[in-house]
DNA sequence: CGCAGTTTTGATAACTCTCAAAGTTAGTGG
DNA sequence: CCACTAACTTTGAGAGTTATCAAAACTGCG
């Protein structure tokens, strides 16, 4: 079993990405609360920031994995999304100055950081900025319409699979294949985030296993019929090719990465 | 049955703010595809904008309601939120340029329409703009977080609960009584928006009404026990004071409409 | 007054949950 | 190095919520 670590180094097969995201880090100066430093290193289990706390930064998930939950008043969860290198964290913060999400790490991640001040000064300077921040906003709405869509209309087979599918195709948009990758979720975190109950999910990987569309070996993933798990449903009739959810933010992230880059630009291609 | 109109006119008390948004949209002199005049008036089961129209412009809905929709591959549709006089639409076009979402009036509305280009300029400008429109971004972001949960994690007797409370509180921040209102939105409408069958939503009004909880005449809403709306559930047993969503983004409105405004600004109190 | 659309109500079926227990895996300490 | 614990995952049986199918009731309107 190959435990496949996500790594932003490869994003678009862009090796200085590392170096951008290092000149951003460095640039920062001011309090942005957790992170200080270039480039804060997390392990499984640990939070970027709470719901409740203070909204001082943005921040892009450079290694590894995240998931952003939201309580109830009765303490029940809800997970709201899964987060990759390369996406923007914090920006549900703006509403009322406080974050409303606790976001978490899956697995040892690193994450940089963008005060607040740091980034009005930027959106004031450069519009390719603002429209750069207003389009990931805007697609992270978007995500949520078609996980609603998700929710509200398919069965819970569909939905996992479209889960598996979007997991595949952030994973092969990052340069990682699309065929054979390894879960940094546990069960329980994709039956919370898919709105079913762990037995559920179980069984249906089990059922998709038998059907011999996918492989799973605990949390390795293997697709082994794409076509089929696009198309399989419960009856196997229907020609459900429904809305997947969480496609990648690539473009947002090299915007933003390349503005807060500044002469660090030049040195790419 | 009293059929009560929403308008923005009594947002907030404000007699202005019908004058503010005439100024806001005379102000307007591009090509923002289907608004080119101050204020334009929509009927029922027409549409703003549908899904795939080039993304041209923002819009404030002045006065009526409204409901946005997706649709998949294979024409089933999802309602992702429904809205009202002050709410801001259109957002969803910065991802990629054309607009995600369809938007089809629930009733006679109108709404005034902000060109990107002069939105551009403003943003430019403006910090406070850039600020009120992150700000209203996320509150859209947060609610989807909400309604993901409603979904994922409570009964249909609880959903269906929730959106009424929903909409006595947008009622009530707009001045309208939240005891009494009229649902300008169908059955299937609510039970497509709440991820049930249009006979659960109908099955799940008469409950709560033999209960003594509402009463219901087609679509007119009354409340007759708030606490125990907030309290039910299946059981009655849980407490299960879950999220409730679609708050009102008056304060987002504000920030707006008076940035738009302009020396009309001076016109107010 | 009768039609079309909407809403309500009923009976049955299906999907998913709940409760329970067994099976795995990873990590710890002797 | 192995036993042992804790956490996670799988599997089974039965129950419950919600969907489906069908038909009746109601409303608005020409």
């Amino acid at each position: 079993m190959i435990r496949q670590s996500v790594n932003a180094c490869r994003v678009h097969g862009m090796p200085n990405t590392s170096c951008m995201m290092s000149e951003l880090c460095l640039a920062q100066r001011e309090d942005c609360g957790v992170a200080k430093n270039a480039r804060q290193v997390f392990h499984r289990g640990e939070s970027l920031y709470r719901s409740g706390d203070d909204f001082k930064a943005l921040y892009v998930l450079y290694s590894g994995s995240a998931k952003s939950l939201i309580l109830s008043e009765d303490g029940d969860q809800q997970i709201t999304e899964f987060y990759m290198p390369g996406d923007i964290l914090g920006v549900e913060g703006f509403d009322i100055g406080q974050h409303s999400c606790s976001v978490e790490f899956l697995e040892t991640s690193s994450a940089c950081c963008i005060a607040l001040p740091q980034l009005d000064k930027a959106l004031g300077e450069s519009a390719e900025l603002r429209r750069s921040l207003l389009k990931s906003m805007s697609h992270s709405l978007n995500n949520e319409h078609a996980m609603l869509f998700n929710v509200c209309q398919l069965s819970a087979e569909r939905r996992l699979a479209n889960f598996i599918i979007s997991l595949s195709e952030r994973f092969q948009s990052r340069g990682f294949s699309a065929f054979n990758f390894y879960l940094s979720m546990s069960r329980n975190d994709i039956a919370n985030y898919l709105g079913m109950k762990i037995e559920t999910v179980s069984r249906l990987l089990t059922r998709l296993q038998q059907r011999n569309v996918i492989r799973v070996n605990r949390r390795q993933i293997q697709i082994t019929d794409l076509e089929r798990l696009r198309d399989c449903s419960d009856t196997e009739l229907e020609n459900n090719r429904a809305v997947r959810t969480q496609q990648c933010q690539q473009v947002e992230f090299n915007t933003m990465t390349q503005f807060f880059s500044g002469e660090a630009r030049s040195s790419l291609d």
